[in-house]
DNA sequence: ATAATAATAGTAATCATTACTGATTATATA
DNA sequence: TATATAATCAGTAATGATTACTATTATTAT
């Protein structure tokens, strides 16, 4: 993977916030910077980005997917009153912790990816599925 | 709400499967009982039955959104190699146990609905934002 | 039975995302 | 430093999942 600064760019914008933007938000922070930046740019380096390890993906009910350049381990909390997405370290399905600090909490959603034991024998690639 | 048929259909259909299916699969076997019976049919009751409670909504990397009929908490296990959807149950962070069992672990994906501080001083609704 | 209205089939529209294509740009090497 | 080559790009078209619309049908309270 080669030097490209719209790369570059979106991977600084997404290093600068802490709001785990969509690709959308992200288009138009890099617009203020790279006005003539395209929309295919942006979804194509977000993925690549992602395939590479450099962002995680964040599947929520939200309709879009958002992107966080925090890899360290943590779990999400989605505000459906204001849609704002946060951080929570440590044990997350313990929601004791958050309900005590004001939060309501309404589900939570975990999903584990990787092999199932029969795919690990046939040593199957981790192809992503569609 | 009142009786339909077609809801009915949809919510046996999901109740006697563990397989998590999305709103296609769901639609063909519902095929089989009542030909007619049309997609946007299909996908309107799965919405409804989600907000009555009846079904899970399960947002995973997969594209397509996928649907369990348990509502039990529990997590979910997708396997990247041949896309079975599989549920986890117990505590779903401690990945050992699926390791010792035979699966490869890429990652794990939590998140936690509901209102931040913020809303629940507000008393805002629930209102699920795109 | 009938009125009110929820649910439906069929189809069009929307939204997020991906694919395509000819032009541009990074970078290894002569 | 010029050049080759292949990655990246802007712009646009296409896709796929889902939702909206509308005239018709079916449920159910009275």
């Amino acid at each position: 993977m080669r030097y490209s600064s719209r790369r570059e760019a979106i991977l600084k914008i997404l290093r600068d916030t802490k709001s785990h933007p969509n690709a959308e938000w992200v288009y138009a922070k890099v617009r203020e910077q790279i006005p003539n930046v395209s929309l295919g740019t942006v979804y194509r380096n977000l993925k690549e980005l992602s395939d590479a390890g450099e962002l995680n993906t964040l599947e929520t009910e939200c309709g879009s997917l958002h992107f966080d350049a925090d890899t360290s381990p943590h779990a999400h909390f989605v505000c459906n009153g204001c849609g704002a997405i946060s951080d929570v370290f440590g044990y997350s399905e313990d929601t004791a912790a958050l309900e005590k600090s004001g939060y309501r909490i309404d589900g939570v959603k975990t999903v584990i990816y990787g092999l199932c034991p029969h795919c690990v024998k046939e040593n199957k690639a981790h192809t992503r599925l569609s």
